[in-house]
DNA sequence: GCGCACTTGACAACGATTTTCAATACCCCT
DNA sequence: AGGGGTATTGAAAATCGTTGTCAAGTGCGC
């Protein structure tokens, strides 16, 4: 992730616009429509990261009737709220999962999938001071851990 | 541009394979052809990360008749030797640059694509206790730090 | 020289994502 | 409550990077 931060209501997206202070335009209209209310259940329900595909799927199996493309279009609007986390898989694939508002990187399970979010304050300032020795600035880094959980070590998978 | 970077005969691909004591097969069969030899110039010539595609359409304007799909081939041979990095940008394309032999990680400018190779034995130790924390093994790790590099902020793009 | 395995490359196939665009749903205003 | 305009939807087509196919080409050991 990004050292941008961001922290607001998880669910702007489907909230009703109207009361707050028009301030900023959000990303999308913000209209709670039935569609979205499901992508973004589908994501609370979630435990690991998941493609805009496969939520679709899911939703499919689950008779919600969404379109592919609003999938998309939904994912990226909470993508860009700051509401989910993003992460580009080795193969290209984009996948998402709800997150908690700080930054914070991730340690995810290469079998399962399970993923633990962590941070890493020192590692932050490291970052920023190596930027900085070689003269960057605007800095932004992705970090992400990759390994096998206790459980699925276990399994001897 | 900060050249007198690290000279390796980082060329495996393109040498005979004939006098090393045949222990491992090579990702691929290594013979040297005039097309993979293209494409390793290419690369020891680029200072930024660059996909297949630029890559591609760069030796065809430099008239080095390499087909794509071959540009493809031999960039994949390249990085299971190890021999290039290869990143996934953000949009999904991937993208290969020559590197030094160690671990190690890159601070991008988001500008000009310039790319740093920098070390941090303290994060790689801090990387593996966290996972390790948390029951997690056989650990891997990405990091790559973006910002814009002195030359590109003074400009003031 | 021969032959065969390694390579190549044009093209088709793929798969994820985006765009298009007409139909629909929703909300504000009167 | 109804009108109207805008946000939203979604099916299908278009993109686009990448991979698979397969016949033709090439290099190297023998």
């Amino acid at each position: 992730m990004t050292s941008t931060e961001h922290q607001q209501p998880a669910e702007r997206i489907v909230d009703r616009p109207g009361a707050k202070g028009a301030a900023s335009k959000p990303a999308i209209g913000a209209r709670p429509t039935r569609q979205r209310r499901a992508v973004v259940d589908a994501l609370a329900a979630a435990e690991v990261f998941h493609s805009a595909q496969e939520i679709h799927a899911q939703l499919e199996r689950r008779r919600a009737q969404v379109g592919l493309t609003t999938v998309y279009r939904t994912l990226q609007a909470l993508a860009e709220l700051g509401e989910v986390d993003v992460l580009v898989r080795g193969d290209g694939e984009t996948v998402y999962r709800r997150c908690s508002a700080g930054h914070h990187h991730h340690l995810v399970c290469r079998s399962c999938g399970r993923t633990v979010e962590i941070e890493g304050p020192a590692v932050e300032a490291w970052a920023r001071r190596t930027a900085q020795e070689h003269g960057f600035a605007q800095v932004e880094h992705t970090l992400e851990i990759f390994g096998v959980c206790a459980d699925c070590a276990g399994q001897a998978l």
